[in-house]
RNA sequence: GGCGGGAUGGUGGAAUUGGUAGACACAGAGGCCUUAAAAGCCUCUGAUCCGCAAGGAUCGUGUGGGUUCGAGUCCCACUCCCGCCA
């Protein structure tokens, strides 16, 4: 197939009716089609679902999109598995939600501003006008009276509302806090704009770290409930989305306990998990941000811990090479008194526990590695229960198992686990520590110093200091126009008419906020208003809530298995808990799809090779484009692009098509292959049927489609009059999930009126479907030998009477003796001989 | 280093519960149709070997072991790839 569009047609026309007892088949013309059924379906209304309804509920929701201006093929497969399911759900019968919105505040709004002189806020709209063109082309099955648009202030006021409440309850706050700071651009940046620790912009500019004042939500108070509620979300959520979020959350219990600076007294808090390692402890190790630092170190020193906290900005904690310098200082250790020396070091991250370990390289990793690089003593103290104590000098590596402990004062002999638990209620008693537990996951960073982001609802007053917008003056609505130069803070704190406010408590001059808020705030919790999307008195109805949530089913891409899923699921519990909703999680199901990429290559921009979406369904058609990215792998997945592979489904829709339009109302007298044909239609109805109530493997039920129409193609001339129309209009029904136009146009063809996602999902029938003899295997000694056809249910006797009698096996036997046989019914017979 | 996922023809993949490995498709080869091409339709297509042929044999699911009448599937060890964490 070297050529699209129209001039297909005009090829296909030439092609003859194949026999004459048969209605000339039409060729398929993909454009023709799909623009028909595109224009016809326009304003219909088959998608909206029904606020009450007897039918049961189902909530089918894809990733909202980024509006970056097209759609690829990666989001066609997104849409293309969700689309099925809602079509199938709908065929099934359930009052189904499959809404579709726009993620549309965030960064590159920004940058196309200022490379095209166009305002975030027109770049957008226009995108998300061409975007859901593009969605329209390829029918996906979206109630489009509820999209929802981030951008809006009629969407982003209930952020704000939000974020009101969370001021209320303390969960959120202001803190000073390091951000990443480009000294090139003088401004901020968020960590997906820090690469390799440099600015994405001056790739040969390390990013600093520094201090500023920032909002943060205390995502931390839910972190317990977040790794427990899992639990409920074990059958429905992939493993490893699980397991990714619970290592984040990182839960580690342990113990904090305090070491004393020799000098000043005061204490160094430590956090470790393993307090019985202690008396193994031979060196106390400070961030190098940590704020004793201060006081600690001397100004040449500082400068070290700086330059230290700014070479490992956004690197891999575990490529660092591990660095330290001795500070001069001492600490005590509270259980034995002894006084070791105190190092910085950039392997601790002043973000986890407290900031502070105290190293025991006998028995931990990456004290081993960091002590013998500077060669601090190593001393080991816990010995395998079944061994000896190790021995140093000499030592090749740290124990880390539990075991029992050594040299460890009134402690020896007791085991770690034992040891662990009643050494920190010592120290609590002794008022220098406690048993405590850590977390690796932070409270959420969510001030940006940028534009196109929801304006954050505070302000500040000399006299009240900061001052939240009441709830009736919201929305504080984002300024449609703001110089925009990429460089500097925020670009609203140049609009005097948004930054000078009166203080709404004393009504002195005061300034707003400027920052605006992390968008990963609008997509924790736009899946709620997709369910009430006009209101303006609250964020949504609960009663709609309570009848719609959970999500029956949430599809996106693994990427998100973090950031936006845990944030999503944070907000539910907030939610919850400010009285909203009922519910604790937000989906009870979730599928990661895999990626698609291009001819073998990540799909990108900079590499040219992103397959768009408007193209495809130019050439190929929307119906081939999303049946080839459901059939070229499973969901779960990666797909690799191919070219080829998608004209192959062409071809297949294609034979659908003529085969459908020249048998339409048609079929022999006589029926000799009906029985066999209709046998392949209920089996494929039986095995797409179980694949959309269980695993989704749409690969394998297109296949299963494929290999119906081919049989039909083989049987064509003894399929009856009567057979033929059930066969057409079935397999019209189990297309349409996959290929709506098609389907649709030969439902047309066929003589129904009225759209196809109105009928029911076709039935099987157990008795058609079922095979009319088994076939049985037989094996000599595990080896394949031959085949025998015999009815279902024979006994195992006659089986075995059968099997060795068999042409092929008869020599297999001879003069050999039988030593066993084995029988698997319908199936199988094994004969074992010696 | 830990945890999780994976490795099957030239390619994407199938084999759902331990029971016919390679469904379906792509690519390739051949044929029909055509003045010709395209499209369409049909046949072949894991490797090696035996045979004029029909047909048959052996090998084969990353590597090495094991369990079993029987292993792509289960167990042990290992290699490589991907993801998360360190």
């Amino acid at each position: 197939m070297r050529r699209y569009g129209t001039s297909l047609a005009c090829y296909h026309r030439k092609s003859a009716p194949k026999k004459c007892s048969t209605m000339p088949e039409k060729p398929y013309d993909h454009n023709q089609i799909e623009l028909k059924w595109h224009d016809r379906w326009q304003n219909a209304d088959f998608y909206k679902a029904e606020e009450k309804s007897s039918k049961p509920k189902f909530y089918v929701l894809e990733m909202l999109p980024y509006p970056s201006g097209t759609l690829h093929i990666g989001h066609i497969r997104n849409y293309s598995i969700g689309d099925a399911l809602a079509r199938y759900k709908w065929m099934r019968g359930f009052n189904v939600l499959h809404p579709m919105g726009w993620d549309a505040f965030g960064l590159p709004a920004e940058n196309a501003a200022i490379a095209n002189k166009t305002p975030p806020r027109d770049w957008t709209l226009q995108n998300i006008a061409a975007m859901k063109k593009t969605h329209r082309r390829f029918a996906f099955s979206y109630d489009w009276d509820r999209e929802v648009s981030t951008c809006e202030p009629e969407y982003y006021r209930w952020n704000q509302w939000f974020f009101l409440k969370m001021l209320e309850r303390g969960l959120a706050y202001r803190k000073k806090a390091l951000v990443n700071w480009c000294p090139e651009c003088a401004t901020v940046l968020a960590n997906e704009q820090v690469v390799e620790g440099c600015c994405w912009r001056h790739e040969t500019t390390p990013v600093e770290q520094r201090a500023l004042e920032q909002w943060f939500l205390k995502i931390t108070d839910y972190a317990d409930q977040l790794l427990d509620d899992m639990a409920s979300l074990e059958d429905g959520w992939p493993e490893r989305v699980l397991t990714m979020q619970r290592n984040w959350i990182g839960r580690s219990e342990g113990a904090e306990i305090d070491f004393h600076h020799a000098a000043s007294g005061q204490a160094i808090r430590v956090f470790t998990t393993r307090v019985d390692t202690i008396y193994g402890a031979t060196c106390v190790i400070l961030a190098p941000e940590h704020p004793l630092n201060e006081t600690l170190l001397d100004e040449a020193a500082k400068a070290r811990a700086k330059a230290m906290v700014d070479a490992r900005a956004n690197r891999d904690p575990g490529d660092i090479d591990k660095e330290g310098f001795f500070t001069g200082q001492f600490a005590i250790n509270p259980y034995s008194g002894e006084q070791v020396p105190i190092w910085v070091a950039n392997f601790v991250l002043m973000g986890y526990g407290t900031g502070a370990i105290m190293a025991v390289p006998a028995h931990d990793e990456r004290d081993f590695e960091f002590c013998r690089k500077y060669s601090i003593a190593v001393r080991p103290v816990i010995r395998p229960a079944d061994g000896p104590l190790a021995v140093e000098p000499g030592l090749k590596e740290a124990f880390l198992d539990y075991g029992i402990l050594e040299n460890s004062g009134p402690w020896s002999g007791l085991a770690s686990a034992d040891a662990r638990r009643r050494m920190a209620a010592y120290a609590a008693e002794r008022g220098f520590g406690k048993a405590a537990i850590t977390f690796r996951i932070k409270d959420w960073g969510i001030s940006r110093q940028r534009y196109w982001g929801t304006p954050i609802p505070v302000i500040h007053c000399p006299a009240c200091g900061v001052v939240p917008v009441p709830e009736d003056r919201l929305p504080v609505v984002l300024p449609d126009h703001a110089s925009l130069t990429g460089t500097g803070r925020s670009p609203l704190e140049n609009l005097p008419e948004f930054v000078n406010v009166a203080c709404p408590r004393c009504g002195a001059a005061a300034r707003r906020e400027t920052d605006t808020m992390d968008t990963f705030i609008d997509s924790s919790w736009y899946f709620y208003r997709y369910c009430d999307p006009h209101n303006d008195k609250l964020p949504f109805d609960p009663a709609k809530i309570a009848y719609w949530f959970e999500i029956d089913q949430y599809i996106g891409g693994v990427e998100h298995a973090i950031l936006h899923l845990i944030y999503s699921r944070f907000f539910t519990k907030m939610m919850r808990d400010i009285g909203l909703i009922q519910n604790s999680e937000p989906a009870r199901r979730l599928f990661t799809q895999g990626m698609v990429i291009a001819e073998g290559a990540k799909m990108s921009k900079s590499k040219g090779n992103v397959v768009g979406a408007d193209l495809l369904a130019d050439q190929l058609g929307a119906d081939t484009a999303r049946m080839f990215v459901l059939f070229a792998a499973p969901p779960e997945k990666e797909v690799d692009w191919r070219r080829e592979g998608a004209e192959g489904i062409y071809r297949f829709l294609g034979r659908v098509y003529r085969f459908t339009t020249r048998n339409a109302g048609l079929g022999a007298a006589q029926g000799a292959a009906d029985r066999k044909v209709l046998r392949k239609l209920h089996q494929t109805i039986r095995k797409i049927t179980e694949d959309f109530e269980t695993r989704w493997h749409f690969n394998t039920c297109i296949a299963s489609i494929m290999e119906l129409v081919n049989l039909l193609y083989a049987e064509e001339a003894g399929i009856s009059a009567v057979a033929m129309p059930e066969i057409l209009e079935k397999m019209a029904l189990m297309l349409a999930p996959f290929a709506p136009y098609l389907a649709q146009e030969m439902w047309e063809e066929l003589g129904h009126d009225g759209p196809i996602f109105r009928q029911s999902w076709p039935a099987f029938d157990p008795e058609l479907a079922k095979e009319e003899e088994a076939e049985v295997v037989v094996q000599v000694n595990g080896k394949l030998r031959s085949r025998i056809n015999v009815p279902f249910g024979m006994p195992r006797d006659e089986l075995i009477a059968r099997a060795t009698a068999d042409g092929k096996i008869k020599p297999c036997l001879d003069g050999k003796q039988i030593v066993k046989t084995v029988v698997v019914p319908d199936k199988l017979v094994n004969i074992v001989v010696k």
